[in-house]
DNA sequence: AGAAGTATTAATAGACCTATTAAATAGGAG
DNA sequence: CTCCTATTTAATAGGTCTATTAATACTTCT
């Protein structure tokens, strides 16, 4: 009947949960404890202190929340239904891991000596995915396509769109009356309006 | 020679400045004392609570902050160039504050039962701005100015750009190894970014 | 100067947290 | 059954935090 898996994968389940919710600070092993059900000192003897539990959380997930950049498109389509597919991807994984953006965010502000560690995690495969990306982005603009635009400006537009939502999700659920389900419901067509603003703004100046 | 004001005015000031950077769970009365050169016991005889001198900052910011959503634009000028104008102006305000908007986050995520006083101060002024903007919008569409959106997906999007800038910032700094200068540099240019990313987002979709 | 009031400090209670240690228990191998 | 190892628990040291209390310094008024 009960969940055999093992010890330490329930105590690893029941952090990420605490951590995505209230951040590192706000969970103490004995909170994770008592979510697990096991006594305090389990959670010390598997991953030895707090932090390396919190590393073990936080390396697993951010793997995923990358794994929407760095993915390449290989199909042979237009840059625009290449923004298309990368934007919504972005926003699916944002869908499916909703405090994610949160917790990193609040890594990154209180504990930014983390940084360092990500930056390396992050760097080659990004690199070569945005100089892609640029070159593409260049050509388009060459051709008339697309209006002057950095690809880091556009890159950026993009991402806090996306981002922003579930960022401020939190603050709709209140101001808005809104619940989970409502919320969810709003994402979808929110998806397709980020992505319709980006396009749009995207065409060129003039005619 | 010193600060002659009041030590509680100090005090106020000490934790402003460390609720801001560190958030409340990470701020303790000891270092806001330490901060203040003073006791630690001043700081509770001043504020009696943590709780209550949080409330204390914490108000006066959030008034700030919501000070450019409900300004109304007097002059008679354009749907097009009053949103412009809001956008400079909402974008000036977090320039000031940079580190506002995740202390608001963070305290929402982390202690939602502070909303409901945010909720209070917003509701009255907010919901008539609001009504005016959508009425505006909806003429604008009329008239096909402006292709169709919904008044909340359009605020949405122009605060989203705005605010996610300057939640990323630590992302930034790290990532792209800017400093404090070279961001702030970088930021003149994303607030004309901002406003040109939605206003060509606006323009009616065919011809 | 001295009394009365305010501002500030030192000391500490009580809660909770992390990490460690040592002891109890379970389950398999011989 | 017995030993051995891995898992789990109880107990606790040592730290930090908030809040309170009692004592001291500083003002002001007479």
């Amino acid at each position: 009947m009960k969940n055999e898996k093992s010890m330490e994968q329930d105590i690893l389940e029941a952090a990420e949960s605490l951590f995505l919710k209230k951040g590192f600070a706000l969970t103490s092993t004995t909170m994770i404890a008592k979510a697990v059900g096991c006594n305090q000192a389990l959670v010390h003897y598997y991953f030895r202190t707090k932090e390396k539990l919190f590393e073990a959380v936080f390396s697993l997930k951010l793997k995923i929340f990358l794994s929407s950049f760095t993915q390449i498109e290989e199909r042979d389509i237009s840059f625009e239904e290449k923004l298309r597919f990368k934007m919504e991807k972005h926003f699916d994984v944002l869908y499916k891991n909703q405090q994610l953006p949160f917790l990193i965010l609040n890594e990154l502000v209180t504990n930014p000596a983390r940084i360092a560690s990500i930056k390396e995690q992050i760097k080659d495969k990004i690199g070569s995915v945005f100089s892609q990306f640029a070159q593409e982005l260049e050509r388009e603009i060459e051709k008339g396509n697309i209006r002057p635009i950095s690809p880091l400006d556009l890159l950026f537009s993009a991402m806090s769109l996306n981002i922003a939502f579930f960022i401020l999700k939190p603050v709709m659920l209140e101001t808005l009356g809104m619940d989970n389900e409502q919320f969810n419901q709003f994402a979808l067509k929110r998806k397709e309006e980020n992505v319709m603003t980006i396009l749009n703004s995207l065409r060129p100046l003039k005619g």
